[in-house]
DNA sequence: AACCCACCCAACCGCCTTGGA
DNA sequence: GTCCAAGGCGGTTGGGTGGGT
């Protein structure tokens, strides 16, 4: 038996709408809204059935749509898009503000694709479907901004859709988080292995006194990351099992290095201001590696317990964000540097969601930069950008293999922070950093909630982990502004209350059962 | 002018999902 | 848990259109 009709047909009208019916159906919808769909055309007086009236507002008659030509970045985006997410059009249109699914299928089959073939590159897979090397360099340069095309190579843009399928799925997941949380169901993962009471620094303040907490790190063996924060009233970040942190880094650097991807890491971390030339990087870096291993057994085979230092005063509502010098951010009682560290560049950003409130943090090299990586501060003074991979990566080697960088700090976490914070940059009010591992079970689900930098913003940073088709694991660092005070802090409330109390409960399962170690070997 | 053909895209079809009873 | 209505979604259709012969 087949499935009954949406409607009963009988004397219905189909085929293209006619004027007069357009102005029935939009008179009648502004008028009262279009209700049920199926009660519609009765009402508005349509012979026509009501999910062909729906189709009809949604995909043409809505006033919020745009209709017209695709503009290039329109055309990229879709691209971009589908190599993700495949035809998945609504998906796809939620990303193209005013544009329907239905028009952008229609686009897509009469032009993308088209395009696509005649430029040798499968539509599907998005890969070229045969050596025609500039048909291909093509599509890269329709995908890949000018200024980073010359750089990249065809992989880049798989991961890039990679990484871009992350970010989507971590948006996804962040939306339906927030949304249980605002219905007060969010629990923590069921799987969150915290660390041992034992392992905390005296000076970490005890959870359940915590201001800020929300994290859930999804612990697995290996190569993950795994992080407890224990967030403290006056700020941010607790405990880090720092020597699985440096053995994931180290193992995502060789792995880059390896599988020749340090272009696409560069790329999708900094596009234009790539200050380093790939083979630059690697040596840097394998060098790097080779001089560290003196003193990794002392940096590396404790776990690390720390406290940020570097937190910024933000109960006092001050950080060094607010400053606009690394001078001033030193009289905000912000460290100062002092080996070959990192140190904050604050700028005002251009273009952010509240300009007067938000500054802009930039990571450059302060002082004794490694000799051996090559950063000029000035391209990084001057740019209105993101800094570039090698900076990123130099800056968790140096805040990894340095142990700690800081007068007064004990430890590499305001590094890691900085990094984080380091997404800021994005010209939007949220922004993602990614690294990618080879490790096959990353793990690590980590979030932070922390009081915003400003008094006006509370920002929200996670770092999720998802697969890549390669076999690449992705680690991504995500951060967001959340402009919704009000909302934030009914989200806020929620989760204090349940994450100290399963918190609490992990440390004591934890502590009973000595199911964690810290310290992990680096191999 | 008439015909053909490829293309475009609004609209349709049918399956799937969701939410309420 | 089951049923069902409503809506969402993606694949497909077919009428309109424009260019070429």
């Amino acid at each position: 038996m087949g499935r009954a009709p949406c409607c009963d047909k009988v004397g219905l009208k189909k085929g293209n709408w006619t004027l007069e019916e357009d102005q029935k159906l939009t008179a009648y919808i502004n008028e009262h809204g279009h209700g049920s769909w199926r009660a519609l055309p009765k009402k508005a007086g349509l012979l026509r059935c009501g999910k062909s009236c729906r189709l009809r507002w949604t995909n043409y008659l809505r006033p919020d749509i745009k209709r017209g030509e695709f503009s290039a970045s329109e055309e990229q985006k879709i691209i971009q898009l589908h190599a993700l997410l495949g035809n998945k059009w609504s998906a796809i249109a939620s990303h193209l503000p005013r544009r329907t699914d239905n028009e952008i299928k229609n686009y897509w089959n009469t032009h993308l694709k088209k395009r696509l073939i005649k430029m040798g590159i499968d539509p599907v897979t998005h890969k070229p479907q045969c050596s025609t090397l500039v048909s291909a360099n093509n599509y890269r340069s329709s995908l890949v901004p000018a200024s980073n095309a010359s750089a990249g190579n065809l992989s880049a843009v798989n991961h890039m859709a990679q990484w871009e399928s992350v970010r989507l799925e971590t948006e996804a997941r962040l939306a339906r988080e927030a949304e249980m949380r605002a219905k007060g169901t969010w629990r923590p993962s069921s799987s969150v292995h915290y660390l041992t009471q034992q392992s905390r620094s005296p000076d970490v303040h005890d959870l359940s006194s915590k201001r800020t907490f929300a994290s859930v790190a999804n612990g697995s063996t290996g190569t993950g990351i795994q992080m407890q924060l224990n967030a403290a009233s006056n700020g941010v970040f607790g405990e880090l099992d720092f020597g699985k942190l440096r053995a994931d880094i180290s193992f995502m650097a060789s792995c880059l290095v390896k599988n020749d991807n340090l272009t696409t890491f560069q790329q999708r971390m900094c596009s234009p201001y790539i200050a380093m030339s790939e083979t630059e990087l690697s040596n840097s870096l394998i060098k790097w590696e080779k001089t560290s291993q003196s003193n990794a057994g002392m940096a590396w085979s404790d776990s690390l317990k720390l406290k940020s230092s570097n937190n910024m005063n933000i109960a006092q509502g001050r950080d060094s964000s607010s400053c606009s010098s690394p001078s001033q951010a030193s009289e905000h009682g912000s460290p100062t540097s002092t080996l070959s560290s990192l140190d904050l560049v604050s700028k005002q950003k251009p273009n952010y969601t509240d300009p007067s409130s938000q500054k802009v943090r930039r990571l450059c090299w302060h002082d004794n930069k490694p000799s051996n990586i090559s950063t000029p501060l000035s391209a990084f003074e001057q740019a209105q950008s993101p800094p570039s991979a090698d900076v990123i990566l130099a800056a968790w080697y140096g805040a990894a293999g340095k142990g700690h960088s800081r007068e007064g700090s004990p430890s590499p976490v305001p590094c890691l922070e900085e990094i984080m914070q380091c997404e800021t940059l994005n010209d939007t009010s949220e922004g993602s950093l990614l690294i990618g591992s080879k490790s096959s079970d990353l793990l690590c689900d980590l979030e932070l909630v922390s009081e915003g930098m400003s008094s006006s913003h509370h920002h929200h940073t996670s770092v999720d982990v998802d697969g890549g088709d390669d076999g690449h694991d992705i680690c991504e660092i995500s951060y967001s502004t959340l402009l919704a005070e009000d909302d934030y802090e009914c989200e806020w409330t929620n989760i204090l209350e349940e994450d100290v109390e399963a918190v609490s409960a992990a440390l004591d399962d934890a502590e009973a059962n000595e199911q964690l170690s810290f310290g992990c070997s680096m191999n």
